[in-house]
DNA sequence: CCTTGTATAGAAAGCGCTTGCTGTGACGTT
DNA sequence: AACGTCACAGCAAGCGCTTTCTATACAAGG
């Protein structure tokens, strides 16, 4: 029925183990000889069967991609500049690898399961994009099925994502501290004191660590922060919506709203203007990443820009073993502050 | 070194057929050697080597989602949609499959590589989305892969791309023509008779058959169209600020621009604001998708809503078998006008 | 009590490929 | 002229699993 490697090497009259070499190019294999065996396979229109060679070589090809969401562009370009770097056809790579991107939806189990179904198929790398869930006992699934991943050969890193150490991973983590800081630092410098701040969801590492910038930033100011300030939210645009209307029933003498990410910083402006505050005039709003949608937004939007591309390609390098780990197995990669017109000096 | 079957089955003293009909699930086993089974599984962590079982079992769990650019949430919502569907870790669907999704970034070479990697994978089921390419020669390819893919048992589904009779293959398209016949139709009610159309790139069908829309649109009213308000460029927004530029230059007594999608109008409008003019006052400007950040431009965007997250569940769910293909194998989906701020009457 | 049926477990033959090791001529070396 | 050396090519042993066929045990039927 379908075409096997015996079926080639007997059309070539030579042996399946010459068509394997001619196959694979890690043999000397003579021109004459390597050139019946192409002929044959194109004649044949033969295909390697993939699980049989993974499993004689025990080793694929398969790259795992795990993403929170994948209809986010924060995490589609990360996913795309990764993807460029593994290879998969036309990457700048030699082999062709199949790069595979695993929507987990944020979920915890998936997650896990994902890195399963990915241990399974004996994956030759795997990266994790985004931040983790700060959950004790699924951290600790989680360090042991890297660890294991690591054990078993599958280089495993990390992309904005903090570094879990023992597990054998590399991270490349973005400083969504000092971008937090960094922001409301701007905010603070242009005059406002009264700064609402919509967090992602409570249990991730990213949603901390920005908050915790901000928080830094409102501390070395001096500035004592009041509860009602801050609510958490998911990171779309929808509840940047909600939650702003939320923090303006709280304190309509807020002054500047700073969001978790861009999309929630979209919903907190059309919040902001239903409710008949023009932007930046009567409030500053401020995002973080950096999407490429945030410069049209009217005002453009002052963020924190990260270098989602470029730290996407570096990790897919070092997935593929094509560049050096950085030392120690982490690297912290700082983001930008763009200031646009969103953020303006404080009415009155 | 690594656990395999046959140390499980050692382990609870059965025979590894018992353990693989365990883990499987296909075939009676009494309860108590079941137990005792999954018992040593959980001792000894053993990890199912997906490789060796699908070639054992001549089948994979492996289903290829091929989009253009996974950086773009158009491709991004649509790939959410179908790997919810096709089960993945906690999708809907029981057996446990691995959704992959690969970024072809619209070269046909990636395309028809991807479809090679997907075949030697033994994948269970490949979903292509978006628009074709219009070359012969390409499509020729592209066919006799999809017919070969078919024939080995792979389900293949379009999502938003055309038929490919003989192919094997089941199609949900996009009704682009139409989306586009009616959004030029709402302008022309408005009143403005010079619009400008700025496409995507020439060789897409999508690029075609919303401009064939446009034009039908103009036919259809009598308006005779002028070669200089057609411009081509690529699906970004980059692409929709030159584009415009350009259409400016050409003529500058157009009242209206149709972009090949929202982010082109996104791309649209800061040129237009960028050049002193005001949406909708002086020039209208229409997009096409209606991605989630649409309705945040200002003004919002006047749009063909195409119900992406839908079509993509509904391509999964075929592509899985848990959904009847339509009559005839192709279904067209149709896009809904979504009239908002950024169109409006033309001055004077 | 023996036959037939039913439920469950095992033996073993692959699935299609890779690769270590073993030839086998053709050359170059003393 | 005898003998290493090389460059290739083939043999055959798996890789770890699935699945068909067969074996066994026990219950029910005659």
């Amino acid at each position: 029925m379908t075409v096997t490697l015996a079926d080639v090497a007997a059309r070539a009259q030579v042996s399946p183990a010459t068509v394997s070499r001619v196959l694979n190019g890690n043999y000397p294999v003579a021109a004459s000889t390597r050139e019946r065996v192409l002929k044959a396979v194109d004649e044949l229109d033969y295909v390697l069967n993939g699980p049989a060679s993974a499993l004689a070589a025990a080793t694929s090809d398969l790259v795992g991609i795990l993403v929170n969401d994948i209809a986010d562009p924060f995490f589609g370009i990360m996913a795309g500049a990764i993807q460029s770097e593994i290879g998969g056809p036309g990457g700048r790579a030699g082999g062709e690898r199949l790069a595979v991107v695993c929507n987990t939806g944020g979920s915890p189990e998936r997650e896990l399961t994902y890195l399963t179904l990915l241990q399974r198929q004996r994956a030759a790398a795997v990266v994790l994009t985004g931040g983790a869930i700060e959950d004790a006992q699924h951290k600790a699934a989680m360090d042991a099925k890297l660890r294991k991943l690591a054990d078993a050969g599958t280089r495993v890193v990390l992309c904005g994502r903090p570094q879990a150490p023992e597990t054998g991973a590399i991270a490349l983590t973005f400083d969504n501290r000092g971008g937090g800081q960094e922001l409301t630092e701007h905010l603070i410098g242009l005059g406002h004191r009264r700064v609402g701040y919509i967090a992602g969801p409570e249990e991730r590492t990213t949603t901390r660590h920005r908050l915790e910038g901000h928080r830094a930033a409102l501390a070395a100011h001096g500035i004592e922060e009041d509860a009602r300030w801050t609510v958490h939210g998911r990171y779309d645009r929808r509840s940047g919506y909600e939650a702003t209307l939320e923090l303006l029933r709280r304190d309509p003498s807020l002054t500047a709203v700073v969001a978790a990410n861009d999309s929630v910083a979209l919903g907190a402006c059309a919040a902001l203007r239903d409710s008949g505050l023009r932007i930046p005039d009567d409030v500053s709003v401020a995002g973080f990443d950096d999407l490429p949608f945030s410069i049209d937004a009217v005002p453009a939007l002052t963020t924190v820009r990260l270098p989602l591309a470029e730290a996407g390609a570096r990790a897919g390098r070092i997935a593929m073993g094509r560049e050096e780990a950085p030392l120690g197995g982490v690297a912290s990669v700082r983001g930008e502050l763009m200031v646009r017109g969103s953020t303006a000096v404080p009415r009155g």
